[in-house]
DNA sequence: TATGAATGAGTGTTCATTCAT
DNA sequence: GATGAATGAACACTCATTCAT
């Protein structure tokens, strides 16, 4: 612990943020005490106090750096050239890994947006950046003439995005990740891949 | 002294729930006080002690209204003979008029999900409900040809399942109904009645 | 305790108030904790907040109630035709035996109108008025002669009212009543009774 | 390694002492923070417990000076053989000049003395100073026959500083500074100067 | 000397729940 | 059944003070 640092502060920052995420997540926000999370991390409830004002501004904190890992792993799956299928499969379990702990955390958040509309803006960001990333891999696809020319892509892109959330939201529910990644797997898929149509 | 109705306390929890559900709606459940209800119905807050034993009790009287009314639309919009897109966004349309305003509720019990097992049971079986009823549509779908017969019918139902869930996730994060009603029909379009597929 | 009473709100309050008062000016407002007074009258800490808004609206209480007091003690010593040394040194009794043990309180008072520009103004009015009082009463005496016509009775008031606010600033300070209550009488006595004058 | 310097531990507490009294004049003791005063002064709140063992300390730092200043202005302004009212005008001006923006702080430290016997006795020790000095001006003017003979003039000594600490609270009430000099000036001259006394 | 991160006791406030009427 | 006054446990947040560096 050097005495110059100013990255010290955001270790600090940090650590907490880690821990606040692991408390929330398993008991909920309003459930959680400052102290909760103090303790996880042995310090102070003063000590938050150093680096985030209020119980809310940490909430904020928790969820400001999770979009980013998001995109990460979103981009990271699907590269150029492989088997979109195969890749959708290696997003569920590299998602359900990273986050398959968070989903409650992660309702409390979405149920906090729907009256806050700063959270909102800020939600909605991380969307928009979802649904271009989606985008251009699926003009890719399209270019390559692996998904039919027809398709409206933003549509589609924001329908998968959806598609996803909901793939989540059926795991709280208590389906078998087993059969929810069989679920995600054939509507993509029936979307995409799906070689003899309808009849006539 | 005859107790001649029975009934009434049924009404009188009806009425409760009614007020719980839209003011849990508005402002949250842990930033509902038990007070805000009782003054929605202009009775005392004891008065709700005499039908539920706590508020947690009245929370959960409240999302087992819910999924009845879900099932409803879902029959309803789905009948047989109609055409099938059509259907999906009179279902859009309809959903969103019942629960548009509800869905930070919806979180929240999706939160609570996430850790109470009791609470993910109930709605386990909501869902596979839902499956089920999904899964028979799609099924006169397929035997009358109008969908590919490849199709594994049980997973792409709780596919779309996920699907619609999904769509109120971006209607919360502050899409507009219009684009997410396009992004839904699209995606159904795609899995369903795309004529042209793929190259070869 | 009778059921209909809207009264017992206010006598409530009144017995909040009371103990608040006693509480505050024995330890001052910033040591004194709510569990404090309501420990006090025996309630629960709660309770005072069916009361009272907050700590703030509390004080407020304690401060409202005590002008109408000094008013009273004012006219009623000051009454006509008697003597007016007797009357003064009659209230100077009466006021040291209904605020002596107060004055810590006070200054708390006085400390914060001197940042709260709201308290400021309620006090201007108070103070309005006891020099609205005690000008009348300095009218009397001129008209009957008993004081000089020459007398600025408005300016006279206000150092009136001032010379008894000093009293009780030098009382604090630790001098005797007896000195204090000589110092307040010898004053009057120079300012109004003097019969010979400076040489000349 | 000579320790040069024991004075600049004395420099250093003045320097603390003036920003705190700043701070403390402007947000009241209990609002002021010792973040407050360190950040006023650009040191640390480390620094500070190195010159003072704790902000009660500090607070006391900040009343032993105050006196001193009081007294110079008092016999500053009431110089042998000038005209006395001028005088008290002069006074009422330095004195505005001075404290005019302390006040608040003045009133909690009566507040803390009215229940901290330490602290009154060094206010009594102040106080018993101004009431000397001022009863050695009246005995001036006295012998000169400038004021009547039978004035008992540690009374009225006693009496002008409370008078004095009456006009600050009038002032601090809201009275505007002219009319608060003009009762003050008026009130001396009806105790000492008034050349036609009662009837008759 | 000086720093500033860390502490932890302390307190105002809220609110689900109870119960005498 | 209904009331609403009262309870009391809980918790976010503050800040004087300490101490390793």
């Amino acid at each position: 612990m050097p005495k110059v640092v100013p990255e010290y502060k955001q270790e600090a920052r940090g650590r907490i943020v880690e821990a606040a995420l692991a408390v929330f997540s398993e008991k909920g926000y309003h459930q959680t005490t400052m102290d909760d999370i103090a303790r996880k991390i042995g310090v102070s409830k003063g000590a938050l106090y150093l680096y985030f004002a209020s119980k809310e501004e940490l909430f904020r904190g928790c969820y400001e750096t999770a979009p980013l890992e998001f995109s990460k792993i979103l981009r990271s799956s699907f590269r150029e050239g492989a088997d979109p299928l195969a890749m959708a499969g290696e997003f569920f379990d590299k998602m359900q890994e990273r986050f398959g702990s968070n989903s409650g955390l992660n309702y409390e958040i979405f149920a906090e947006a729907s009256r806050n509309p700063a959270l909102r803006r800020i939600l909605k960001e991380n969307y928009d950046e979802y649904t271009r990333i989606t985008t251009r891999f699926l003009e890719e696809l399209r270019d390559k003439g692996a998904i039919p020319r027809s398709m409206e892509v933003r549509s589609i892109a924001k329908a998968l995005i959806a598609l996803w959330n909901g793939m989540e939201t059926i795991l709280t529910v208590g389906y078998t990740p087993s059969d929810v990644k069989r679920a995600w797997l054939e509507a993509l898929k029936a979307m995409f891949f799906q070689s003899s149509r309808g009849p006539k």
